[in-house]
DNA sequence: CAATTACGATACCGATCCGTACCGTTTCGT
DNA sequence: ACGAAACGGTACGGATCGGTATCGTAATTG
């Protein structure tokens, strides 16, 4: 976790190591589940002694905390002038993040051991806090523009923007694409 | 699975039993998650021997698989005249099931064991199909009514309906009561 | 060169779990 | 009454898994 800076005696830690570590790990919990991961499994797949993992992890708990933390990744968040837009913006990255990233395939199995898991909870909490966050300011953008109407309830035009995307990537297994969230936004955003 | 016609020779199953099992392991596989959940722990939280369980299914999948089917139950439609209470009804319907239901435990085990189990697939899809049909329904009525502009993209209306209630469920862990239904129909559905 | 640490490989321990087998007992049909 | 099947209890086998220990080797510092 914190970066050794003090430069010890003998042979030095085989270098970004931990990162591939955690990259494997997110890889091979999404396929398997989390549960379903075996050390020995993810050793081979590594490459890597299960010893030399033990080296930096404690256990499969941290481990897999760790790597669930290092998988989330800022969104940058652009003003284009318009609501419309902004929206269409980040939806698509959203739509492109549930889809394609890392992070995605781990998902499903993240949520049901939050279930039971405080510290998987805790991780996932914040997850999703990262994801309210740039609709609260591209809607808030929108209000100041008066491109939404000042009753307009926010918290909820989230639930209604994102719900829909998490639905189609659990559930309905119906596709996120570009066409998705313009029909989404046609349906969902106010008609200015 | 099927009921047995033959009256046998020896002592008779016990009455119910197949039916209190299921509930059982519903409720166990909620706590626990379907991984979690030993057969021993099943067997003695349902004050039952192992061997009758297995007298009754061949494996832990089949029971969990016929424990999953069992819990979905249908919805009784009722047409209210007007899709604003129509919709409420059903969606409040919807919040209780998804808050309190027995089924509703087992959720976010059932959608990541899906990923990598088809036979569980198959039966989250059914009951996903199962949730679809009654919101095509009220909103055709709702068409029909002119409640509903013709252009309207039912299909996404149902992903934004449903949607947010499966999000809040599962990642925001916000409450789903009558007043987020009000809110909810509020934003979605177009002013008529 | 010597001490030190990381590495791959492997064996191992203890725990858990699914499924089967066996026991003596109970409840039914004949 | 007798045989047949279900029952609770329990023990067991085979497999898997997390984590530790050990060993010989490689890399780096002093």
């Amino acid at each position: 976790m914190a970066t050794a800076t003090t430069p010890r005696r003998g042979r030095p830690r085989a270098e970004g190591l931990d990162e591939a570590l955690l990259d494997v790990t997110l890889e091979l919990a999404g396929e398997v589940g989390i549960d379903g991961m075996s050390m020995d499994d993810l050793a081979q797949r590594a490459g890597v002694s299960k010893a030399t993992i033990y080296r930096r992890w404690p256990s499969k708990e941290r481990l897999v905390l760790d790597a669930l933390n290092h998988a989330m990744r800022p969104f940058d968040l652009i003003d284009t002038g318009s609501l419309r837009s902004d929206l269409e913006d980040y939806l698509g990255e959203l739509a492109r993040r549930m889809t394609e990233g890392r992070a995605s395939d781990v998902l499903p199995d993240l949520i049901a051991a939050s279930v039971r898991d405080a510290n998987l909870r805790t991780s996932l909490d914040e997850y999703v806090r990262y994801r309210r966050q740039p609709l609260q300011t591209i809607l808030g953008r929108g209000l100041q523009r008066g491109e939404l109407s000042d009753d307009a309830d926010v918290e909820v035009l989230i639930d209604a923007l994102i719900g829909p995307f998490v639905y189609r990537r659990l559930l309905s297994h119906d596709p996120l694409d570009s066409d998705f969230v313009e029909r989404l936004l046609r349906t969902v955003l106010p008609t200015v």
